[in-house]
DNA sequence: TCTGGGGTCCTAGGACCC
DNA sequence: TCTGGGGTCCTAGGACCC
């Protein structure tokens, strides 16, 4: 989906539309209605606080602001860019309401996430007509029936890469957006891939192209023209030989049309650092409250989970995680909080902190669990919840 | 003007077991 | 006298993605 967040803001704001609008940063500034009718907008110089931006219109774009870039560095570059609050309830409809019409012509579909998928194509009717003047017309026509479906159910756009594989179509849903159709083939890519930036590739992040571009690698085709053996050398053995893979954009990962979560998590950032002595209290409530919510989500989704972590970010950005992997499963706020709270006994707490988290890992469904593991985690009855840690009740044999 | 929140996968060392 | 080979689980950190 193209601009995914503000592209469903402007659907709720349209006198919005063509203006540079940015969505991010926390639930303060949400419009207000006017007497006359209208809304008033927060701008980005309006924004103090630690918030980024999760999405930018392409109006915002031009003026050099974009995702995960932080909203004080934005309203230095865009001082009059509109700033909506994020709502990711609204965004999950948008995102069923798409998915939805995409099945109608096209079932088999592999989620990327709530504005992303792969769709395969292979076996739809007619997707391979050809036709004298485009060898491709079957798939173009398809493609273009699944941007119309979503369009006229959602409003927005979308823009679609047609090629063999997951690893080109994600590369060339890109090279036209917004509302591109782009249809390449193997045959395409020295032309069309090769001069792109190898970090354009999905798997190729900031480390690994600063560690390219010190080789002399800075574009798809120099990755191909790279010694594999070299590569490999300098990036591992697994990592190398995908990197040379890639370039010659071969990928053979299929479809995963289903898949269940590896872990919940649950983190936030403070609006000022505290310190773990200072603001002892303060910490205290927010990681009960992580924890409980964390619960939630877990009861929500009926998981439970078998280890239980904790991750801090110091006020120098440095990052440390601590995990414990408990004798079986439990989804209970009190038990969770009672492990995490072990776990941040091993971290070192002498400066200030920027982030908790508590994250929830190794799980199970929660139907799937004998009757017998609720209790050894803690979720107890109530009068059994002081026990110290792993303690059982005396009457209960040991295993 | 310091940089969100929610995820996945990979690596690597050590414990422990057969 | 100097020490196997393979497997799994646990833990911590890091890169990357949406």
């Amino acid at each position: 989906m193209d601009a995914f967040y503000a592209s469903v803001e402007l659907l709720r704001y349209p006198e919005l539309r063509g203006r540079p609008v940015v969505v991010g940063g926390g639930q303060r500034h949400q419009p207000v209605l006017q007497p006359d009718g209208s809304r008033r907008f927060a701008t980005l110089r309006d924004y103090a606080g630690r918030g980024v931006i999760t999405t930018a219109t392409y109006e915002a774009r031009a003026l050099g602001v974009h995702s995960g870039m932080g909203l004080m560095k934005a309203a230095a570059l865009a001082p009059d860019a509109m700033l909506l609050p994020t709502d990711f309830d609204e965004y999950r409809r948008y995102s069923r309401r798409f998915k939805e019409v995409v099945a109608e012509r096209a079932p088999s579909i592999e989620n990327r996430g709530i504005d992303e998928i792969y769709i395969d194509l292979t076996e739809i009717p007619g997707v391979q007509e050809t036709s004298e003047a485009d060898p491709y017309a079957g798939v173009r026509d398809l493609a273009s029936d699944i941007k119309a479906r979503v369009r006229s159910a959602t409003g927005l756009s979308c823009s679609i890469g047609v090629t063999p594989n997951k690893l080109l179509s994600k590369l060339c849903s890109d090279l036209e957006k917004p509302d591109g159709l782009t249809i390449l083939t193997l045959a395409d890519i020295p032309a069309r891939i090769w001069p792109l930036p190898a970090r354009r590739i999905n798997g190729i992040g900031p480390k690994a192209s600063a560690r390219l571009e010190a080789l002399g690698i800075r574009t798809i085709g120099d990755l191909a023209a790279a010694d594999p053996q070299g590569l490999v050398d300098h990036f591992g053995s697994n990592y190398g030989a995908w990197l040379y893979e890639a370039a010659y954009g071969r990928d053979d990962r299929p479809m995963m049309t289903f898949s269940e979560p590896k872990s919940l998590s649950r983190e936030t950032t403070f609006e000022q650092d505290l310190h773990p002595r200072h603001h002892r209290e303060a910490l205290g409530r927010i990681f009960t409250r992580l924890c409980e919510r964390l619960a939630a989500d877990l009861k929500a989704k009926q998981y439970a989970a078998k280890t239980i972590g904790v991750k801090l970010r110091y006020d120098d950005f440095k990052i440390v995680t601590r995990e414990i992997t408990l004798p079986a499963h439990t989804d209970d706020a009190d038990a969770i909080r009672r492990n995490a709270g072990l776990c941040l006994k091993r971290v070192p707490l002498d400066r200030r902190l920027r982030l908790l988290g508590v994250r929830a890992g190794t799980l199970c469904k929660a139907d799937a669990l004998p009757a017998s593991d609720d209790r050894a985690a803690g979720n107890a009855p109530r009068d059994e919840t002081t026990l110290p840690l792993f303690d059982r009740p005396t009457d209960t044999p040991a295993p």
